[in-house]
DNA sequence: GCTTGTTTATTTTGTT
DNA sequence: AACAAAATAAACAAGC
């Protein structure tokens, strides 16, 4: 009975080569490519590879070898990858978030845009639009916190910020918005944050456990190697986790708070677990004395494990890695930091903003910001979704 | 009443 | 195949 249901869930192959190109010769040549699972389990090559030969390609970023692939060797792909990395502006540093920039790509006629397929671009009956983004939602999540000015956005931001940038997530939308709802709460890498006294609304603002920094370390926005865990977990105990807000290994539902076998209360399942209310890692309310800004007294009560003040990106960017805090590996070029290097400006009008995909101003603008090619303005979105994930250490 | 948030259960998918 | 992460569904409570 759900099989039909997950079944509908899936009703857009969304982004097997085939199913959105069109045709797979162009980024078939692995020969197991053609579907889903090809993603990211090509023999020898990163399953990053793989997802970006579809959605890089289109992108326009243009690297030959890149829906050649499987044919020229795993080499060449992850080279092509890297090489991807660096063609866009960060994440970061394009005006709307990082997807913005990939505007271009993204666009319907996206066929066009791909500079693959220039010289005979041909009709795509489905465009990227229909397409399910190759993020998990926590990636999506991740993104939008991070791209926010106040690195904290409320449940409604959230959506409108997915649903802005992703028109695949304007449909459904009980179904996945329930799923945000679900990893929010679920996933200890997601702290709520109580509003200020004088900035009375529905719902908390959500925000990334400090120590959650380096989840997407592994440059891998659709599957997370391990999952996040708070380091403090109930009581002296944790079993795990140990590693104070470090990703731990464990089992969805035995290490899952909820985990029949965990005999400690929800309360500090995401570590900040003190008070009752404050289950699952919600947030005590904050002191305006103490704190002036909301996201500064989110991090003073996340500094019981070593907390690590954010940097700046654009500042980390010209530390050396040995200058980076422990959490914050902005060097690795998927890192979902590196990302989104810099502080990005404060959300546009959703006037603006909006475009979808296609918003052919963003990839101007980012154009403009970050001196390339408005074609190659997306790179980022794509470029650190997949590498191949990298345990972390 | 709707939104937000939590929790449980189950299924799907990717990794080892 | 086993395991783990993620997706999905749904029930429920609380707050606005």
């Amino acid at each position: 009975m759900l099989g039909a249901v997950k079944m509908e869930g899936h009703e857009h192959a969304d982004w097997s080569g085939s199913g959105y190109y069109g045709e797979t010769e162009c980024y078939t040549s692995a020969g197991n490519m053609n579907s889903m699972s090809s993603y990211m389990s090509a023999p020898g090559m990163s399953g990053a590879g793989h997802m970006n030969a579809h959605y890089a390609n289109p992108v326009g970023v243009n690297h030959s070898s890149m829906h050649c692939g499987g044919s020229q060797g795993p080499g060449a792909m992850v080279q092509a990858a890297v090489g991807m990395t660096g063609l866009g502006p960060s994440m970061s540093s394009m005006s709307p978030p990082p997807p913005y920039g990939s505007v271009p790509v993204m666009s319907p006629v996206y066929g066009q845009a791909c500079g693959i397929r220039s010289r005979e671009p041909k009709p795509y009956r489905r465009s990227y639009t229909h397409a399910k983004p190759p993020y998990s939602y926590i990636s999506l999540i991740t993104m939008a916190i991070q791209q926010s000015g106040s690195k904290m956005l409320t449940l409604n931001e959230l959506y409108q910020w997915i649903t802005d940038l992703f028109p695949f997530y304007r449909q459904n939308q009980q179904r996945w918005q329930n799923s945000i709802r679900h990893s929010l709460s679920f996933n200890d890498c997601f702290i709520k944050v109580p509003r200020l006294p004088d900035k009375p609304g529905k719902g908390s603002f959500w925000a990334l456990h400090p120590d959650s920094g380096n989840m997407f370390e592994n440059g891998c926005y659709l599957r997370r190697q391990k999952r996040f865990k708070s380091g403090r977990a109930s009581g002296a105990g944790e079993k795990e986790g140990s590693e104070g807000g470090s990703v731990t290994t464990g089992s969805t539902r035995s290490d899952s708070p909820h985990s029949p076998s965990s005999t400690s209360p929800p309360a500090d399942v995401k570590g900040t677990g003190v008070d009752p209310k404050a289950r699952r890692g919600e947030l005590l309310p904050p002191s305006p004395v103490r704190v002036p800004s909301p996201l500064a007294h989110t991090q003073h009560l996340f500094s019981h494990p070593p907390y690590h003040p954010p940097l700046l990106l654009h500042e980390a960017a010209h530390l050396r890695p040995d200058h980076y805090p422990p959490h914050y590996s902005f060097n690795h070029p998927f890192s979902i930091n590196n990302l989104m290097s810099e502080p990005p400006p404060p959300r546009p009008e959703p006037a603006v903003q909006y475009g979808g995909y296609g918003c052919p101003v963003t990839g101007a603008l980012v154009a403009a910001k970050s001196g390339l090619d408005p074609a190659h303005g997306d790179s980022s979105y794509y470029r650190g979704a997949y590498t191949r994930p990298v345990m972390n250490t």
